[in-house]
DNA sequence: TTCCGACAGTGGGGTCGCAAT
DNA sequence: ATTGCGACCC
DNA sequence: CACTATCGGAA
Protein backbone atom coordinates (compact mmCIF):
# COMPACT_ATOMS: atom_id res chain seq x y z
CA UNK A 1 0.00 0.00 0.00
CA UNK A 2 1.89 2.72 1.29
CA UNK A 3 5.46 2.82 0.09
CA UNK A 4 8.06 3.27 3.07
CA UNK A 5 10.04 6.26 3.81
CA UNK A 6 13.48 4.90 3.08
CA UNK A 7 15.14 7.94 4.75
CA UNK A 8 16.68 7.23 7.92
CA UNK A 9 16.01 9.52 10.62
CA UNK A 10 17.80 10.49 13.36
CA UNK A 11 16.67 9.54 17.13
CA UNK A 12 15.55 12.97 17.71
CA UNK A 13 14.11 12.71 14.63
CA UNK A 14 11.94 10.22 15.41
CA UNK A 15 10.97 11.28 19.26
CA UNK A 16 9.63 14.44 17.67
CA UNK A 17 7.20 13.01 15.27
CA UNK A 18 5.59 10.73 18.08
CA UNK A 19 5.49 14.16 20.25
CA UNK A 20 4.17 15.99 17.76
CA UNK A 21 1.26 13.16 17.91
CA UNK A 22 0.98 13.91 22.05
CA UNK A 23 0.47 17.65 21.22
CA UNK A 24 -2.73 17.45 19.59
CA UNK A 25 -5.80 16.90 21.30
CA UNK A 26 -7.67 16.49 18.33
CA UNK A 27 -8.60 12.51 17.39
CA UNK A 28 -8.88 13.17 13.63
CA UNK A 29 -5.16 14.89 13.91
CA UNK A 30 -3.76 12.73 15.85
CA UNK A 31 -4.27 9.90 13.35
CA UNK A 32 -3.35 12.01 10.54
CA UNK A 33 0.13 12.24 12.18
CA UNK A 34 -0.42 8.90 13.58
CA UNK A 35 0.07 7.82 9.60
CA UNK A 36 2.68 9.72 9.22
CA UNK A 37 4.66 7.89 11.27
CA UNK A 38 3.21 4.53 10.53
CA UNK A 39 4.59 5.51 7.00
CA UNK A 40 8.34 5.58 8.10
CA UNK A 41 10.03 2.37 8.88
CA UNK A 42 11.43 3.37 12.21
CA UNK A 43 7.78 4.69 13.13
CA UNK A 44 6.34 1.59 11.98
CA UNK A 45 8.49 -0.09 13.87
CA UNK A 46 7.74 1.74 17.35
CA UNK A 47 4.42 0.82 16.94
CA UNK A 48 5.45 -2.33 16.62
CA UNK A 49 7.27 -2.58 19.54
CA UNK A 50 4.51 -0.20 21.89
CA UNK A 51 1.40 -2.00 20.47
CA UNK A 52 1.95 -5.71 19.58
CA UNK A 53 0.12 -7.12 22.55
CA UNK A 54 2.30 -10.38 21.90
CA UNK A 55 5.30 -9.15 23.25
CA UNK A 56 5.91 -8.37 26.56
CA UNK A 57 9.40 -7.87 28.32
CA UNK A 58 8.72 -9.29 32.06
CA UNK A 59 10.07 -5.70 32.96
CA UNK A 60 8.61 -2.53 33.24
CA UNK A 61 10.18 1.14 34.08
CA UNK A 62 8.00 3.64 35.48
CA UNK A 63 10.33 6.49 35.50
CA UNK A 64 12.80 7.77 33.08
CA UNK A 65 16.23 6.75 34.15
CA UNK A 66 19.37 8.56 33.25
CA UNK A 67 20.57 8.89 30.34
CA UNK A 68 24.28 9.30 28.44
CA UNK A 69 24.93 12.61 26.49
CA UNK A 70 27.44 11.64 23.49
CA UNK A 71 25.92 12.22 19.56
CA UNK A 72 23.76 9.26 18.47
CA UNK A 73 25.63 6.32 16.48
CA UNK A 74 24.37 3.98 14.41
CA UNK A 75 20.81 1.85 14.58
CA UNK A 76 20.01 2.69 17.70
CA UNK A 77 16.21 1.51 17.33
CA UNK A 78 17.34 -2.23 16.15
CA UNK A 79 19.68 -2.09 18.78
CA UNK A 80 16.62 -1.35 21.15
CA UNK A 81 15.08 -4.00 18.95
CA UNK A 82 17.27 -6.79 19.48
CA UNK A 83 17.68 -6.33 23.58
CA UNK A 84 13.65 -6.24 23.85
CA UNK A 85 13.74 -9.55 21.70
CA UNK A 86 15.83 -11.20 24.40
CA UNK A 87 13.34 -9.64 26.84
CA UNK A 88 10.50 -11.07 24.93
CA UNK A 89 12.22 -14.31 24.49
CA UNK A 90 12.96 -14.03 28.15
CA UNK A 91 16.60 -14.99 27.09
CA UNK A 92 17.15 -12.12 29.67
CA UNK A 93 14.94 -12.17 33.54
CA UNK A 94 15.36 -10.88 36.85
CA UNK A 95 18.36 -8.80 37.65
CA UNK A 96 20.25 -9.44 34.44
CA UNK A 97 17.64 -8.02 32.64
CA UNK A 98 17.60 -4.70 34.83
CA UNK A 99 21.13 -4.67 34.12
CA UNK A 100 21.12 -4.61 30.42
CA UNK A 101 18.41 -2.51 30.27
CA UNK A 102 20.69 0.21 32.95
CA UNK A 103 23.56 -0.19 30.68
CA UNK A 104 21.52 0.49 27.32
CA UNK A 105 20.18 3.79 29.01
CA UNK A 106 23.48 5.09 30.48
CA UNK A 107 25.12 4.80 26.67
CA UNK A 108 22.56 6.00 24.82
CA UNK A 109 21.61 9.88 23.93
CA UNK A 110 18.70 11.13 25.68
CA UNK A 111 15.95 10.74 23.04
CA UNK A 112 17.43 7.16 22.33
CA UNK A 113 16.77 5.96 25.82
CA UNK A 114 13.59 7.86 25.76
CA UNK A 115 12.06 5.73 22.35
CA UNK A 116 13.56 2.45 24.90
CA UNK A 117 11.60 3.82 27.82
CA UNK A 118 8.38 4.44 25.20
CA UNK A 119 8.94 0.71 24.31
CA UNK A 120 9.56 -0.78 27.43
CA UNK A 121 5.91 0.90 29.04
CA UNK A 122 4.22 -0.55 26.03
CA UNK A 123 2.79 3.27 25.59
CA UNK A 124 4.32 5.88 23.24
CA UNK A 125 2.51 8.04 25.43
CA UNK A 126 0.97 10.38 22.42
CA UNK A 127 -2.74 9.48 22.84
CA UNK A 128 -3.46 6.40 20.22
CA UNK A 129 -3.60 3.13 21.17
CA UNK A 130 -4.72 0.02 19.20
CA UNK A 131 -8.21 1.29 17.56
CA UNK A 132 -6.34 4.42 16.21
CA UNK A 133 -3.27 2.20 15.12
CA UNK A 134 -5.88 0.05 13.55
CA UNK A 135 -7.70 3.00 11.42
CA UNK A 136 -4.42 4.01 10.11
CA UNK A 137 -3.46 0.72 9.17
CA UNK A 138 -4.65 -2.88 10.35
CA UNK A 139 -1.57 -4.71 9.26
CA UNK A 140 0.56 -2.76 11.39
CA UNK A 141 -0.05 -5.34 14.59
CA UNK A 142 -1.88 -8.14 14.81
CA UNK A 143 -5.49 -7.72 16.44
CA UNK A 144 -7.83 -10.38 18.35
CA UNK A 145 -11.12 -8.99 19.27
CA UNK A 146 -14.07 -11.30 20.41
CA UNK A 147 -17.47 -9.28 20.84
CA UNK A 148 -18.39 -8.01 24.18
CA UNK A 149 -21.26 -6.94 25.25
CA UNK A 150 -22.54 -3.36 26.78
CA UNK A 151 -24.27 -2.32 30.07
CA UNK A 152 -28.23 -3.04 29.46
CA UNK A 153 -30.54 -0.51 28.50
CA UNK A 154 -33.77 -0.19 27.56
CA UNK A 155 -33.35 2.13 24.73
CA UNK A 156 -30.72 -0.44 23.29
CA UNK A 157 -33.13 -2.96 22.99
CA UNK A 158 -35.10 -2.15 19.44
CA UNK A 159 -37.12 -5.45 18.70
CA UNK A 160 -38.45 -7.93 21.44
CA UNK A 161 -38.40 -10.92 21.30
CA UNK A 162 -34.54 -10.92 22.40
CA UNK A 163 -32.56 -13.78 24.01
CA UNK A 164 -31.44 -13.76 27.79
CA UNK A 165 -28.96 -16.14 28.71
CA UNK A 166 -27.09 -16.40 32.02
CA UNK A 167 -24.32 -14.02 33.09
CA UNK A 168 -21.29 -16.64 33.62
CA UNK A 169 -18.71 -15.64 36.14
CA UNK A 170 -15.41 -17.35 34.49
CA UNK A 171 -12.89 -16.71 31.80
CA UNK A 172 -13.88 -15.61 27.99
CA UNK A 173 -12.43 -18.54 25.92
CA UNK A 174 -12.44 -19.04 21.54
CA UNK A 175 -11.79 -22.39 20.69
CA UNK A 176 -9.97 -22.11 16.85
CA UNK A 177 -9.87 -25.41 14.80
CA UNK A 178 -7.65 -24.65 11.95
CA UNK A 179 -5.22 -26.21 9.43
CA UNK A 180 -5.85 -29.49 10.86
CA UNK A 181 -5.13 -28.78 14.42
CA UNK A 182 -6.91 -26.55 17.32
CA UNK A 183 -6.61 -24.49 20.12
CA UNK A 184 -8.07 -22.36 22.68
CA UNK A 185 -7.46 -18.60 23.43
CA UNK A 186 -8.41 -15.90 25.75
CA UNK A 187 -10.29 -13.19 25.10
CA UNK A 188 -7.47 -11.13 23.98
CA UNK A 189 -5.67 -13.70 22.34
CA UNK A 190 -3.22 -15.80 24.37
CA UNK A 191 -3.20 -19.20 24.21
CA UNK A 192 -4.30 -21.40 26.83
CA UNK A 193 -1.79 -24.27 27.91
CA UNK A 194 -4.02 -25.73 30.70
CA UNK A 195 -6.56 -26.78 28.45
CA UNK A 196 -4.82 -28.54 26.15
CA UNK A 197 -6.05 -31.83 26.80
CA UNK A 198 -9.35 -30.43 25.92
CA UNK A 199 -8.17 -30.02 22.07
CA UNK A 200 -8.30 -33.79 20.65
CA UNK A 201 -11.90 -34.01 22.24
CA UNK A 202 -13.10 -30.46 21.09
CA UNK A 203 -11.86 -31.63 17.39
CA UNK A 204 -13.23 -35.26 17.43
CA UNK A 205 -16.53 -33.00 18.18
CA UNK A 206 -16.32 -30.92 15.27
CA UNK A 207 -15.26 -33.26 13.10
CA UNK A 208 -18.29 -35.91 14.09
CA UNK A 209 -20.53 -32.66 13.63
CA UNK A 210 -19.00 -31.84 10.16
CA UNK A 211 -19.39 -35.57 9.01
CA UNK A 212 -23.13 -35.98 10.13
CA UNK A 213 -25.44 -35.77 7.53
CA UNK A 214 -29.00 -33.84 8.12
CA UNK A 215 -32.20 -33.57 6.38
CA UNK A 216 -32.62 -30.12 4.64
CA UNK A 217 -36.84 -30.50 4.46
CA UNK A 218 -36.02 -28.14 1.71
CA UNK A 219 -36.34 -25.14 4.05
CA UNK A 220 -33.62 -22.85 4.65
CA UNK A 221 -31.38 -23.83 7.19
CA UNK A 222 -28.78 -22.18 9.12
CA UNK A 223 -26.76 -25.41 9.41
CA UNK A 224 -26.18 -26.26 6.35
CA UNK A 225 -25.50 -22.22 5.39
CA UNK A 226 -22.58 -22.58 7.26
CA UNK A 227 -21.32 -25.82 6.16
CA UNK A 228 -21.58 -24.80 2.47
CA UNK A 229 -19.12 -22.59 3.13
CA UNK A 230 -16.92 -24.15 5.55
CA UNK A 231 -13.25 -25.26 4.63
CA UNK A 232 -11.72 -28.07 5.97
CA UNK A 233 -8.36 -28.91 6.34
CA UNK A 234 -7.66 -32.66 7.39
CA UNK A 235 -11.30 -33.75 7.91
CA UNK A 236 -11.15 -31.02 10.46
CA UNK A 237 -13.84 -27.92 9.64
CA UNK A 238 -12.16 -24.22 10.25
CA UNK A 239 -14.68 -23.17 12.76
CA UNK A 240 -14.83 -20.74 16.06
CA UNK A 241 -16.49 -21.68 19.04
CA UNK A 242 -17.13 -18.94 21.42
CA UNK A 243 -17.65 -19.28 25.19
CA UNK A 244 -17.17 -19.25 28.60
CA UNK A 245 -14.74 -21.36 30.68
CA UNK A 246 -15.93 -22.49 34.33
CA UNK A 247 -15.25 -24.33 36.92
CA UNK A 248 -18.05 -25.30 39.31
CA UNK A 249 -15.79 -23.90 42.10
CA UNK A 250 -16.46 -20.18 41.44
CA UNK A 251 -14.74 -17.75 39.66
CA UNK A 252 -11.39 -18.18 41.27
CA UNK A 253 -10.83 -21.52 40.86
CA UNK A 254 -11.53 -20.76 37.46
CA UNK A 255 -8.67 -18.36 37.08
CA UNK A 256 -6.37 -20.65 38.78
CA UNK A 257 -6.86 -23.49 36.69
CA UNK A 258 -6.36 -21.68 33.65
CA UNK A 259 -2.85 -20.22 34.77
CA UNK A 260 -1.56 -23.57 36.37
CA UNK A 261 0.61 -25.01 34.53
CA UNK A 262 0.96 -28.05 36.95
CA UNK A 263 -2.18 -30.02 35.61
CA UNK A 264 -5.15 -30.24 33.29
CA UNK A 265 -7.82 -27.68 34.01
CA UNK A 266 -10.94 -29.53 35.28
CA UNK A 267 -13.51 -26.60 33.44
CA UNK A 268 -16.31 -26.89 31.04
CA UNK A 269 -16.85 -25.13 27.63
CA UNK A 270 -20.14 -23.05 28.09
CA UNK A 271 -20.35 -22.05 24.27
CA UNK A 272 -22.67 -19.70 22.57
CA UNK A 273 -21.28 -18.51 19.35
CA UNK A 274 -20.12 -20.29 16.78
CA UNK A 275 -18.58 -18.77 13.24
CA UNK A 276 -16.24 -20.28 10.75
CA UNK A 277 -12.98 -19.11 10.91
CA UNK A 278 -12.97 -16.99 7.78
CA UNK A 279 -16.11 -15.21 9.73
CA UNK A 280 -13.54 -14.68 13.03
CA UNK A 281 -10.83 -13.52 10.38
CA UNK A 282 -12.69 -11.22 8.52
CA UNK A 283 -12.51 -8.20 9.00
CA UNK A 284 -15.75 -5.96 10.55
CA UNK A 285 -19.04 -7.66 11.18
CA UNK A 286 -20.42 -11.05 10.63
CA UNK A 287 -23.70 -10.56 9.39
CA UNK A 288 -25.47 -13.87 10.67
CA UNK A 289 -27.92 -13.47 13.07
CA UNK A 290 -27.80 -14.43 16.37
CA UNK A 291 -30.71 -16.63 16.76
CA UNK A 292 -28.94 -18.49 13.73
CA UNK A 293 -25.35 -18.31 15.33
CA UNK A 294 -26.89 -20.39 18.07
CA UNK A 295 -29.10 -22.77 16.01
CA UNK A 296 -25.27 -23.99 14.69
CA UNK A 297 -24.20 -24.10 18.64
CA UNK A 298 -27.34 -26.37 19.32
CA UNK A 299 -26.69 -28.60 16.39
CA UNK A 300 -22.71 -29.30 17.36
CA UNK A 301 -24.06 -30.06 20.62
CA UNK A 302 -26.88 -32.04 19.81
CA UNK A 303 -24.98 -34.54 17.91
CA UNK A 304 -21.94 -34.40 20.38
CA UNK A 305 -23.57 -35.09 23.73
CA UNK A 306 -22.31 -38.75 23.78
CA UNK A 307 -18.91 -37.17 23.80
CA UNK A 308 -19.02 -35.77 27.16
CA UNK A 309 -20.53 -33.24 29.17
CA UNK A 310 -16.97 -30.76 28.48
CA UNK A 311 -18.74 -29.28 25.79
CA UNK A 312 -21.91 -27.63 26.40
CA UNK A 313 -24.15 -25.08 25.09
CA UNK A 314 -25.50 -21.95 27.03
CA UNK A 315 -29.12 -22.10 28.66
CA UNK A 316 -31.14 -19.67 26.75
CA UNK A 317 -34.68 -17.74 27.46
CA UNK A 318 -36.46 -15.55 25.45
CA UNK A 319 -38.21 -12.44 26.76
CA UNK A 320 -40.88 -10.37 25.23
CA UNK A 321 -40.69 -7.12 27.09
CA UNK A 322 -38.08 -5.35 29.79
CA UNK A 323 -40.50 -6.63 32.90
CA UNK A 324 -39.67 -10.15 31.62
CA UNK A 325 -36.02 -9.30 31.03
CA UNK A 326 -36.12 -8.29 34.56
CA UNK A 327 -37.70 -11.61 36.02
CA UNK A 328 -35.14 -13.73 34.10
CA UNK A 329 -32.45 -12.16 35.61
CA UNK A 330 -34.05 -11.95 38.73
CA UNK A 331 -34.33 -16.07 38.33
CA UNK A 332 -30.95 -16.03 37.22
CA UNK A 333 -29.76 -14.25 40.23
CA UNK A 334 -31.25 -16.33 42.18
CA UNK A 335 -29.49 -19.63 40.79
CA UNK A 336 -26.46 -18.22 41.84
CA UNK A 337 -25.35 -16.52 38.04
CA UNK A 338 -23.29 -13.46 37.90
CA UNK A 339 -26.25 -12.21 36.07
CA UNK A 340 -28.54 -12.19 32.65
CA UNK A 341 -26.90 -10.87 29.18
CA UNK A 342 -29.25 -9.99 26.98
CA UNK A 343 -28.93 -10.54 23.15
CA UNK A 344 -30.82 -9.07 20.21
CA UNK A 345 -31.87 -12.02 18.05
CA UNK A 346 -30.89 -10.53 14.92
CA UNK A 347 -27.78 -8.96 16.16
CA UNK A 348 -24.59 -9.23 13.68
CA UNK A 349 -21.69 -10.77 15.31
CA UNK A 350 -19.18 -7.66 16.37
CA UNK A 351 -15.30 -8.09 17.18
CA UNK A 352 -15.67 -5.12 19.23
CA UNK A 353 -17.90 -3.88 22.30
CA UNK A 354 -21.38 -3.99 20.90
CA UNK A 355 -24.65 -2.77 21.75
CA UNK A 356 -26.26 -6.11 20.49
CA UNK A 357 -25.32 -7.64 23.78
CA UNK A 358 -26.41 -6.15 26.69
CA UNK A 359 -25.05 -7.37 29.95
CA UNK A 360 -27.20 -7.24 33.69
CA UNK A 361 -25.00 -7.42 36.99
CA UNK A 362 -25.83 -6.76 40.88
CA UNK A 363 -23.97 -3.75 42.34
CA UNK A 364 -24.27 -3.08 45.77
CA UNK A 365 -23.22 -0.23 48.05
CA UNK A 366 -21.41 -0.17 51.59
CA UNK A 367 -20.46 2.77 53.59
CA UNK A 368 -17.10 2.27 54.93
CA UNK A 369 -14.58 4.25 56.71
CA UNK A 370 -11.72 5.72 55.23
CA UNK A 371 -8.42 5.21 56.97
CA UNK A 372 -5.93 6.28 54.06
CA UNK A 373 -4.91 7.41 50.39
CA UNK A 374 -3.01 6.41 47.68
CA UNK A 375 -1.24 8.45 45.13
CA UNK A 376 -1.26 8.04 41.10
CA UNK A 377 1.34 6.14 39.97
CA UNK A 378 4.75 7.71 39.14
CA UNK A 379 4.77 9.01 35.33
CA UNK A 380 0.78 9.68 34.77
CA UNK A 381 -2.22 11.96 35.57
CA UNK A 382 -2.50 11.75 38.85
CA UNK A 383 0.96 11.09 40.32
CA UNK A 384 0.56 14.41 42.72
CA UNK A 385 -3.09 14.32 43.84
CA UNK A 386 -5.29 11.46 45.21
CA UNK A 387 -5.23 7.99 42.92
CA UNK A 388 -7.67 6.82 45.65
CA UNK A 389 -9.16 5.88 48.79
CA UNK A 390 -7.92 3.23 51.44
CA UNK A 391 -11.30 2.06 53.36
CA UNK A 392 -11.40 -0.14 56.20
CA UNK A 393 -14.03 -3.45 55.69
CA UNK A 394 -13.88 -5.51 59.16
CA UNK A 395 -10.15 -5.27 59.05
CA UNK A 396 -9.82 -5.78 55.33
CA UNK A 397 -8.03 -2.73 53.51
CA UNK A 398 -10.02 -1.91 50.63
CA UNK A 399 -8.56 0.13 47.22
CA UNK A 400 -11.34 2.87 45.90
CA UNK A 401 -10.94 4.47 42.39
CA UNK A 402 -13.27 6.25 40.32
CA UNK A 403 -13.07 9.38 41.29
CA UNK A 404 -13.76 12.49 39.13
CA UNK A 405 -10.36 15.25 38.85
CA UNK A 406 -12.80 18.01 41.07
CA UNK A 407 -13.21 15.16 43.52
CA UNK A 408 -9.42 14.27 43.54
CA UNK A 409 -8.60 17.56 44.16
CA UNK A 410 -10.47 18.52 47.37
CA UNK A 411 -9.48 15.08 48.63
CA UNK A 412 -5.98 15.60 48.07
CA UNK A 413 -6.28 19.11 49.98
CA UNK A 414 -8.53 17.70 52.96
CA UNK A 415 -5.56 14.83 53.11
CA UNK A 416 -2.47 17.24 53.23
CA UNK A 417 -4.33 18.78 56.01
CA UNK A 418 -4.87 15.45 57.77
CA UNK A 419 -1.33 14.93 57.54
CA UNK A 420 -0.49 18.45 59.20
CA UNK A 421 -2.05 17.13 62.54
CA UNK A 422 0.53 14.02 62.69
CA UNK A 423 3.27 16.02 61.19
CA UNK A 424 3.25 13.32 58.10
CA UNK A 425 4.50 14.02 54.51
CA UNK A 426 1.71 13.82 52.41
CA UNK A 427 3.62 11.98 49.23
CA UNK A 428 2.72 8.66 50.51
CA UNK A 429 2.69 7.30 46.48
CA UNK A 430 1.13 4.92 44.70
CA UNK A 431 1.54 2.50 47.91
CA UNK A 432 -0.48 4.55 49.63
CA UNK A 433 -0.41 4.87 53.54
CA UNK A 434 -2.91 4.39 56.24
CA UNK A 435 -2.84 5.40 60.27
CA UNK A 436 -4.56 2.39 61.37
CA UNK A 437 -7.07 4.68 62.41
CA UNK A 438 -10.42 2.56 62.73
CA UNK A 439 -13.78 3.20 64.88
CA UNK A 440 -13.71 6.08 67.08
CA UNK A 441 -9.60 6.13 67.63
CA UNK A 442 -8.77 8.93 65.07
CA UNK A 443 -8.52 12.37 65.76
CA UNK A 444 -11.89 14.13 65.91
CA UNK A 445 -10.14 17.35 64.04
CA UNK A 446 -9.51 15.84 60.89
CA UNK A 447 -11.34 15.91 57.90
CA UNK A 448 -10.44 12.63 55.51
CA UNK A 449 -9.33 10.46 58.27
CA UNK A 450 -12.30 8.83 59.61
CA UNK A 451 -15.01 9.59 57.80
CA UNK A 452 -16.90 7.77 55.63
CA UNK A 453 -18.08 7.23 52.34
CA UNK A 454 -20.31 5.07 50.13
CA UNK A 455 -18.68 2.22 47.90
CA UNK A 456 -20.21 0.23 45.22
CA UNK A 457 -18.82 -3.12 44.05
CA UNK A 458 -20.20 -6.22 42.08
CA UNK A 459 -20.00 -8.99 44.85
CA UNK A 460 -17.56 -9.53 48.09
CA UNK A 461 -14.75 -11.89 47.44
CA UNK A 462 -13.94 -14.97 49.39
CA UNK A 463 -11.26 -12.90 51.37
CA UNK A 464 -13.68 -10.25 52.68
CA UNK A 465 -12.65 -7.41 50.04
CA UNK A 466 -14.39 -6.11 47.56
CA UNK A 467 -14.63 -6.66 43.42
CA UNK A 468 -14.50 -3.71 41.28
CA UNK A 469 -14.99 -1.12 44.04
CA UNK A 470 -15.43 2.49 43.29
CA UNK A 471 -16.51 5.84 44.81
CA UNK A 472 -19.80 7.12 45.06
CA UNK A 473 -19.92 10.31 47.17
CA UNK A 474 -19.00 11.03 51.15
CA UNK A 475 -21.51 10.25 54.01
CA UNK A 476 -20.62 13.20 55.84
CA UNK A 477 -23.91 12.33 58.14
CA UNK A 478 -21.65 9.83 59.08
CA UNK A 479 -18.59 10.27 59.92
CA UNK A 480 -16.71 8.00 62.49
CA UNK A 481 -18.18 4.68 63.60
CA UNK A 482 -19.25 3.07 60.81
CA UNK A 483 -22.90 1.83 61.41
CA UNK A 484 -24.21 -1.72 62.09
C1' DT B 1 -27.53 23.15 19.75
C1' DT B 2 -27.35 19.24 22.57
C1' DC B 3 -26.55 14.45 23.13
C1' DC B 4 -24.10 10.22 22.87
C1' DG B 5 -20.74 6.74 21.01
C1' DA B 6 -15.97 5.60 20.64
C1' DC B 7 -11.54 6.13 22.53
C1' DA B 8 -7.82 6.71 25.79
C1' DG B 9 -6.33 6.75 30.48
C1' DT B 10 -6.94 5.93 35.25
C1' DG B 11 -7.84 2.70 38.78
C1' DG B 12 -9.65 -2.16 41.52
C1' DG B 13 -9.26 -7.84 43.41
C1' DG B 14 -7.28 -12.05 42.42
C1' DT B 15 -4.27 -15.78 40.30
C1' DC B 16 -0.14 -17.76 38.54
C1' DG B 17 5.03 -18.13 37.49
C1' DC B 18 9.37 -16.42 38.29
C1' DA B 19 13.32 -14.35 40.47
C1' DA B 20 15.23 -12.28 44.44
C1' DT B 21 15.71 -12.32 49.19
C1' DA C 1 9.99 -20.17 52.84
C1' DT C 2 8.62 -15.66 51.86
C1' DT C 3 8.19 -11.51 49.18
C1' DG C 4 7.53 -8.69 45.25
C1' DC C 5 6.75 -8.00 40.38
C1' DG C 6 4.78 -8.75 35.81
C1' DA C 7 1.19 -10.39 33.09
C1' DC C 8 -3.61 -11.31 32.60
C1' DC C 9 -8.10 -12.74 33.93
C1' DC C 10 -12.39 -10.43 35.69
C1' DC D 1 -13.26 -5.62 35.03
C1' DA D 2 -15.57 -0.01 36.39
C1' DC D 3 -15.12 4.60 35.84
C1' DT D 4 -14.01 9.58 33.89
C1' DA D 5 -12.50 12.92 30.25
C1' DT D 6 -12.55 14.21 25.65
C1' DC D 7 -13.63 14.76 20.72
C1' DG D 8 -16.62 14.64 16.95
C1' DG D 9 -20.54 12.98 14.60
C1' DA D 10 -25.56 11.87 15.35
C1' DA D 11 -29.83 13.52 16.69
Amino acid sequence: MTALQPIRMTDAQLVAMIDRIALESSRTEKERYLADLAATSQGREMIQLCYNPFWTWGITQKEMPPTGQGPSEGDTLAEIKTLLMKLAARELTGNAAAEVVASAFASFTPAAGRLLWLCLNKDLKAGVNTASILAVDPSIVPIFAVMRANSYEEKHVKAFPVAVEPKLDGHRVTFIAKDGGGGFFTRTGKAIDSLEHMIEPTLKALRHWAGMTRITNGQPNPVHDLLSVLRYFGGVPEIVLDGEMMSDQGFAETSGALRRKSEDADVRFHIFDMLSWDEFDAMGDVAVPYAHRRQRVLDLIGCTKHLGDRLTVTEMRVARSHDEIQLIYQDYRARGFEGAMVKLLDGPYQKKKSRSWLKLKNEDTEDLQVIGVFQGQAGGKYEHTIGGLIVDRNGVEVRVSGLDDATRAEIWKLWCEDVQLVAANPNVGYKGETFGIVGETFDRRMKLLGHVVEVEYHEVTPDGSLRHPRFIRFRDDKTGEVEK
